[in-house]
DNA sequence: GCCCTTGTGTAACAGTGTTCCGGTAATAGG
DNA sequence: CCTATTACCGGAACACTGTTACACAAGGGC
């Protein structure tokens, strides 16, 4: 053919469709329910012919997972005091993965999922600049939060352990308080409020790095 | 029978059997790489003798895990200051797991990672006690920490992208400087010392929450 | 000696990701 | 209009996975 456009048949399957299906697979199930030959069945198509449209399974979550990630919209800092403008990035980061759960879900599949918190990097070091610090101090306080915010994000997002083995509420029950202070012994036996330990977490943090 | 022991064949496979050997698969190819048949290969016996003896795929890793957790040894905190005391909890969680990287594994895969740390939140507890803390706010200081050490071994723990995606510092090798102070730009740049950060984070933490 | 419990292996079922290969259909060139 | 190229598609197969039903052999208790 002289230029390059398809001479064959349009085709009924197409890369979107593959995506499409793939994403709604994956909202529904999780990654782990996402099987060639269940999306090829969504698809009304053999097997076969996702790997002509999209590749194999592999290629087709990460091509997912970059979708996703460009949905994910960009970080703005709010606020005026410099703690509080790093603050709402942390939050916003938190915010956006808690939002699409499944997308923790493929980027620990994928193994890509440090580079998932890109965007809010760069804007987590920008607002660190501007309160201040420069220098190895200021790379050390950009990853400490991120690994505090990185902490949350995989542990809150944690399947809750399958029936028959207890939480880790129900283990503390067991617990005498030996050299425990009862009240903290109590807030232990019941399940944290992770929204107000993060801000908790995270405002102890930055009060110490940002003096 | 009268008494509860073995009637039959004395039994050429056995659960201790079972465990050792899939604790040498895990410990060298990870927990994915136990397959029944492959450890079943590895005895010299048929894939069905294991479901006697050990149980299913689950059930052998979980017994595994428990023998792990047996093994890790207790948690003693040392030094004077109660800060320093607290810390060097947080640094023997880490370090525990760190010696062990099949555990994270296994615990991962077996949807009971938080479990995994109990002693140590014990040994927290009773540090963060002793520090004058209560209630609430102990609890909380309790969990800030934990959630930290988790971020570490969560975040340090994860395998390396795999070949094709570029690792988080070459994405920073493209941002301009655009507001961002250029000893922290080219401090991102490097591959983080993890060791310092840990300390860094630990100390910046503690100092706020104990204060 | 018989029975019965226990251990074992073979084969099978229902899945998984992936690839090979033959057939089909539509378009480009003559 | 006819042919050849080319992309597309689907059935079947390969090499795996966890798990189970079933038949067979071997020892201890009565």
């Amino acid at each position: 053919m002289s230029n390059g456009v398809s001479p064959g048949r349009p085709g009924a399957t197409s890369r979107r469709a593959v995506l499409d299906a793939a994403r709604r697979m994956v909202e529904s199930g999780g990654a782990a329910s996402v099987s060639m030959r269940k999306l090829a069945a969504e698809l009304g198509v053999a097997p076969p012919s996702i790997y002509r449209h999209a590749g194999s399974r592999e290629q087709v979550l990460n091509q997912l997972v970059d979708e996703l990630l460009d949905e994910l919209g960009e970080i703005h800092a709010v606020g005026d005091a410099p703690a509080e403008r790093i603050a709402s990035i942390a939050r916003t980061i938190r915010r956006q993965v808690r939002d699409h759960p499944e997308l923790v879900d493929l980027a620990h599949e994928l193994g890509r999922g440090p580079a998932t918190s890109f965007p809010g990097q760069v804007a987590l070091a920008r607002e660190v600049s501007a309160a201040g610090l420069s220098g190895a101090d200021a790379a050390h306080a950009v990853r400490a939060v991120l690994f505090l915010v990185g902490g949350f994000i995989l542990l809150e997002g944690l399947p809750p352990p399958p029936t028959g083995t207890p939480p880790t509420q129900a283990l503390w029950r067991k617990v005498k308080d030996d050299g425990i202070e009862p009240g903290l012994l109590a807030e232990m036996r019941k399940a944290p409020n992770t929204d107000d330990l993060f801000e908790f977490s995270l405002s102890n943090l930055l009060s110490s790095l940002l003096t």
